[in-house]
RNA sequence: GGAGAGAUGGCAGAGUGGUUGAAUGCGGCGGUCUUGAAAACCGUUAAGGAUGUAAGUCCUUCCGGGGUUCGAAUCCCUGUCUCUCCGCCA
């Protein structure tokens, strides 16, 4: 949520924000209901102090034999009053937190402005030695490879929930396993995290908290007899880990890493992109998440890409990092790297990991700040989070680069240890 | 699923209609004492909002929402959560 004080101190910048980021102007609407909130704020505060001053008098009278009723009957107009401006005051407040609620972030100086995913910045490739984009066999997709190795069946999971539900059997069971514990394994001795394997259905709350919802309700799975809904991403529960909590400076910055896995509806969006695993309804993702002091987060959203980007070069996968223009960003977001992996057989490149710096606007939704040691003053914190990394894309990039002229699979090196095989044939 | 109890400050825990934003203890912070530390003693210790250059002043908040009342932590209704007992269960 952006903060009400800055839109009032700032209209003009924000207005140039919120246009760059593709959404509603906001600001004429909401300068005027904070005036109006304001003026009632004072009418009422006023009424109540009034009111308190009467309520220590009247049994400091009534102790001394007075008579009250006169005082008694004042107040009790006073208390109307009251109410009634209350009544409006909410009114106004309401229809103020509905629009910040429903107003995206708006992106940090340093992002390109631009309307559309087309003008997203390539800010790196990186390429493992002797890689090549152009094959001298024929390259199977990983869904002909999935089938023929019998270790994806797309069929199957089909039959057992519906399309976007893979299951993994054999060596790609044990494959996507192993994938997932390297990941984990190597963020934990690597780069300093903390693992949690957080709830995978969260409330309503969370979901405010971290920005999925209002605004993209439509994408979430619901289960109405319960209100809980299975979560898109664990950056969910493990950013609301701390929502309402006042850290320690000390502390900072938590970061956090955990596995689960997602569920996204992708209402509307089938289609070319919806085969085998590049559009799914269940995935498995690790997902960094960090809280950090304000001051740092641009720094610690380049390690964050970095500590993904470990993992891919570890893996000696072939990826291109982007940095999204401002018409491109995320609701929550204020900057973001997508990398993107490279896959053979689609000769393009597909998005496996998202790195975001949230700056205060994921926090100030859920209350998460911390004691500024130094204003001794409670301020809010800035949230992180990066996949590290999702595995279906991934999946789909080391399937496809791994295989053999012979349509076997090479298990990447770092894996093996992991999967106990170091080729599935 | 059935029956009962409860939710108060960082924590523990008083408080059943009127100077209670809230006793007391612990913890935290500052000080006295000490070569230093401990102990002891003294003081201090919530968040949000409005207004103001500021000092300050005022308002709100005792799980959430609604109600009764001049006045609610305290009474009533409702939601959520927690605990105990019984049943069921991986």
């Amino acid at each position: 949520m952006l903060d009400l004080k800055y839109i009032r101190e700032n209209p003009e910048l924000v207005r140039q924000g919120l246009l760059n980021k593709n959404a509603k102007d906001i600001i004429d609407e909401v300068l005027s209901l904070d005036e109006e909130r304001r003026t009632l704020i004072m009418k009422t505060d006023e009424l109540k102090s009034k009111r308190n001053q009467a309520s220590a008098q009247i049994p400091i009278m009534k102790k001394g034999g007075e008579d009250t009723a006169p005082v008694l009957a004042e107040m009790k107009l006073v208390s109307d009053q009251i109410t009634l401006l209350d009544e409006q005051l909410r009114e106004v407040g309401n229809k103020l937190e509905d629009i910040l609620r429903h107003t995206p972030n708006i992106a940090h100086s340093s992002v390109p402005v631009g309307k559309t995913a087309e003008e997203n910045v390539e800010t790196k490739q990186w390429l493992p030695s002797e890689f090549s984009f152009k094959n001298d066999f024929k390259v199977l997709d990983h869904i002909e490879l999935g089938k023929k190795l019998r270790i994806l069946d797309f069929e199957r999971g089909t039959k057992i929930s519906g399309s976007g539900f893979p299951l993994y059997t054999g060596k790609g069971a044990t494959l996507e396993r192993a994938l997932l514990n390297f990941m984990l394994d190597y963020h934990l001795k690597h780069h300093g995290y903390t693992e949690v394997l957080p709830p995978i259905l969260v409330n309503r709350e969370s979901m405010e908290g971290t920005g999925q919802i209002p605004k993209m309700e439509e994408d979430m799975y619901f289960i109405e007899k319960d209100g809980l809904y299975p979560i898109p991403t664990a950056e969910v529960p493990i950013t609301n880990i701390h929502r309402g909590e006042i850290l320690t400076e000390k502390d900072l910055p938590i970061k956090y890493v955990g596995y689960s896995p997602c569920f996204r509806r992708e209402a509307g969006s089938y289609g070319k992109e919806s085969k085998g695993f590049l559009r799914v309804h269940q995935f498995n993702k690790v997902e960094m998440v960090k809280f950090v002091k304000p001051e740092t987060s641009y720094d610690e959203l380049e390690k964050l890409v970095v500590d993904a980007e470990d993992i891919l070069q570890e893996l000696k996968i072939p990826y291109r990092i982007l940095l999204l223009c401002t018409g491109d960003l995320s609701f929550s977001a204020a900057k973001c790297y997508d990398i993107e992996t490279w896959s053979p057989a689609e000769n393009r490149w597909l998005e496996a990991s998202s790195c975001s710096n949230f700056e205060n606007f994921q926090a100030r939704r859920a209350n998460i700040r911390y004691r500024n040691e130094t204003t001794k003053k409670p301020e809010f914190i800035h949230t992180l989070n990066g996949s590290g990394l999702a595995t279906s894309r991934l999946m789909v990039s080391i399937l496809e680069n791994y295989q053999t002229p012979e349509g076997k699979i090479i298990v990447p090196k770092v894996l093996q240890k992991y999967t106990g095989f170091e080729i599935i044939e």
